[in-house]
DNA sequence: GAAAAATATGGAGTCCATTCATTTTTGAAG
DNA sequence: CTTCAAAAATGAATGGACTCCATATTTTTC
């Protein structure tokens, strides 16, 4: 047996989580030292390192939470999606952006970004690039759905016109958390007429 | 008159630069540390300090002077652009991705990139962000001469297309560099494949 | 050619993420 | 209830970017 072992380690990772999210948000990403995390998870500093291989790793544990609970609420779409393609993307979308910002704040989104770019390869970069898949991914279903149902032109590929779309999608939206002041609203007026063509596109 | 101290200026610029390029493409960014730079420059630490305000600047600059280049040999084919928007637009793009590793590694875009989402406000940032704004406005041109001269249907918004395109061609290249082992040709063949639909949206 | 201004120098110092040798706690066996 | 090996926790030490600064050198000016 070893209930004990195993319950204080739940306990201590989440603790750090909880102590990492509330710093993150408060004061910043950059500006959260280790040792504050460690202190207000009242823990050392090496054991944050036991838990987690960098403060990176920490910041993608909870970005993670964030894409997951999109992706879950894309499915809750996928499952009875509008029969327009223009609309179904555009509310698939919308729904993405709107919870963007729920947990993180731009900084903490500008920090993930930048920290899988430059680290492709880590636990941390693989994860993250996976869930952007997954997001791809769900584009790319839905345009599918939507021309078994006769909906969209069945000749065009589906998952080269979802690949463009959320790539488009992901490059506006570092453009957004790259500019303090930008609303989201701007972001997703840009996003709508830049995708409208290629709804049209779609259209039977 | 300055001009000998000003040529001195200039020298020392020139010769760090070409240290840390060559430090970077040799041992790769992240190993370089000032103090080489510094010596391989024949210059002390504070007086790279003095030219430099941080090691990514200077990365940024070297960065500066790929995109300066591709941008240039870009204005060339606007001159005189091919008659089929999908040629047209797929000799563009090759002209960039041909030339991105020329001055570059793989690794010293994935930190300028990372950088530059990082650190949003910096000089350097500014201008990155700028050059990015210069490629797809080379986009949106090529687009908009082909409509002046018939060759692409002028209904649609050129520079609409040309952001969406050269935002797709952005990400394919991060998840390019992102990949120490995906060969050029591969990120060639993704990115035509996407672009050919938007191609034969255009074509008349 | 001497004073003044600008610039270079390099060493000491700060700040943090990360590492590592050591100590403490835990679980199980006797 | 001891004992001891494995697991985990600890915080002092390390490394490197960047700052500060007193001093030395070079360039300009008169």
């Amino acid at each position: 047996m070893s209930g004990l072992r195993q319950k204080q380690k739940a306990d201590r990772a989440g603790r750090i989580l909880q102590a990492a999210t509330d710093l993150f948000r408060q004061g910043g990403y950059a500006a959260a030292r280790i040792e504050d995390i460690a202190a207000a998870a009242e823990v050392s500093v090496g054991t944050f390192y036991n838990y987690f291989d960098t403060k990176g790793d920490v910041l993608l544990a909870i970005v993670t939470l964030e894409v997951e609970e999109v992706l879950s609420a894309g499915q809750t779409l996928l499952a009875n999606p509008p029969p327009d393609v223009a609309t179904a993307l555009q509310t698939l979308i919308d729904g993405y952006l709107d919870h963007s910002l729920v947990y993180l704040s731009k900084e903490m989104w500008r920090t993930a970004m930048a920290l899988t770019i430059e680290h492709p390869g880590t636990a941390f970069s693989a994860r993250y690039t996976r869930l952007d898949a997954a997001l791809t991914d769900q584009i790319c279903t839905l345009i599918g759905a939507l021309q078994r149902r006769g909906h969209a032109r069945p000749d065009l590929d589906a998952h080269t016109l979802g690949e463009v779309i959320f790539n488009n999608l992901n490059m506006m939206f570092i453009e957004f958390v790259k500019s303090e002041s930008m609303p989201l609203a701007t972001l997703q007026a840009a996003v709508a007429r830049q995708t409208a063509p290629l709804a049209n596109l779609l259209r039977p």
